[in-house]
DNA sequence: ACATGATGCGTGCGCGGCGCACGGTAGTCT
DNA sequence: AGACTACCGTGCGCCGCGCACGCATCATGT
C-alpha cells in the first residue's frame, strides 16, 4: 500500500528531527569558529548563502521563524562579522542582509565540516545509493510537504 | 565527488529541519484531538508507542531532551489521559510511561494524518522512487550521523 | 543489619528565544 | 501635500529548556 510509505517517512522524520536538534553536534562542529555561530544563527547565514541577500522579512518565511527573530539572530551575527547590514537601494525602508568576506569563509567551512561528518557516516553505503538518497532528499524539500 | 553527496544532504536537511518546526501543521493536523498533543508531546507519546514504556530518563536521549523536559511533557500527556505514569515492577524508584488506550488511539490517528499529508505530495513521485527514499530515510536514522 | 554511595524521579529557578505589538521611517497613490 | 501602506528594529510577556536540588530507592561493603 502506497500510504504506508507516508508513514515510514513520517516516522523517519520525526525521529531525526528530534536527533537533528541536539546541539551537541554544532558545539563540536564550530569549533574555534567564533562563538556567534551556532545552530540557531546558522541557519539563517546558510540561507544567505543558498539564496543570496534578502531583507529579514523574506528570511523569516526561508528559515520557518518570525521577521524579530531573524533580526535578532542577524545582529548576532553582524556583530561578529560574519553578516552585514546593507540599506536595499531599491527600497530605503528594506535593509539587506549580505555576507561579508568572513562570512562567506565560516559558512563555506561549516559546511564542509558538516559534510565530511555526514560522509563519514555513509561510507557503507554504496555510492549510487546514497546519491540516490541526496536527490530524493532534495526533491522531498521542493516538492514535499514542506513547501 | 562522493563528499560532495554529504554537502548536498547537509543543505537539504538544514532547510527540512528548518521548515518542519514550523508548528502550523501541527496545529492543523491535531484539529480535534485534544489540546495536549501537539508538536511537543507528540515526540514523547510517539517515541513510548515505538520503543515500548520507557522511564523518563530513557525517552530522553532517544527526543534529544533533558529528563526534565521529558518528565513536563510526560505530565501535559497524563494530564490529558493519553499517556499514565506506573511503577516499575523491576526497580520502584522508576517510575514508566505507558500509553493508555486513549493514548494509543491518539498516536495512531494522527500518525495516519501524518502518513496521508506525506502521501498526498508524493502522487507525483514513480511508487519505487518514494520507497527507496522510504528505505534511505530509514537507514539514514539507523547508521547515520544521529545515532 | 546497617551505613554509604549511586541512581532514579520530580520540581524550583534562572536564562534565553520566540511571537506580538508598537513607534518611526520611507515609499505610494490620489 | 496628505493619507495610507509597508518595512524595520525593539520592548514586553510567555514559555520551554537545562541545571541543580531534595527525596526515595537500590546496591554494596562491613
Amino acid at each position: 500500500m502506497q500510504n504506508e510509505v507516508g508513514g515510514e517517512i513520517a516516522d523517519a522524520l520525526g525521529v531525526l528531527l528530534r536527533r537533528a536538534t541536539r546541539a551537541q553536534l554544532y558545539k563540536t562542529l564550530t569549533a574555534g569558529m567564533g562563538e556567534a555561530l551556532d545552530e540557531l544563527t546558522y541557519p539563517v547565514l546558510s540561507a544567505v548563502a543558498r539564496i543570496g541577500p534578502r531583507s529579514a522579512a523574506d528570511l523569516a518565511s526561508e528559515v520557518g521563524l518570525d521577521r524579530s527573530g531573524v533580526t535578532r539572530r542577524a545582529s548576532r551575527l553582524e556583530q561578529a562579522g560574519l553578516l552585514r547590514r546593507e540599506p536595499d537601494p531599491l527600497d530605503r525602508r528594506a535593509t539587506l542582509l549580505v555576507l561579508t568576506e568572513h562570512g562567506e569563509r565560516a559558512v563555506d567551512e561549516l559546511r564542509r565540516r558538516l559534510a565530511a561528518h555526514i560522509t563519514a557516516s555513509l561510507t557503507a553505503w554504496p555510492p549510487d545509493e546514497a546519491q540516490a538518497f541526496a536527490r530524493g532528499l532534495r526533491r522531498f524539500i521542493t516538492e514535499g510537504p514542506f513547501t
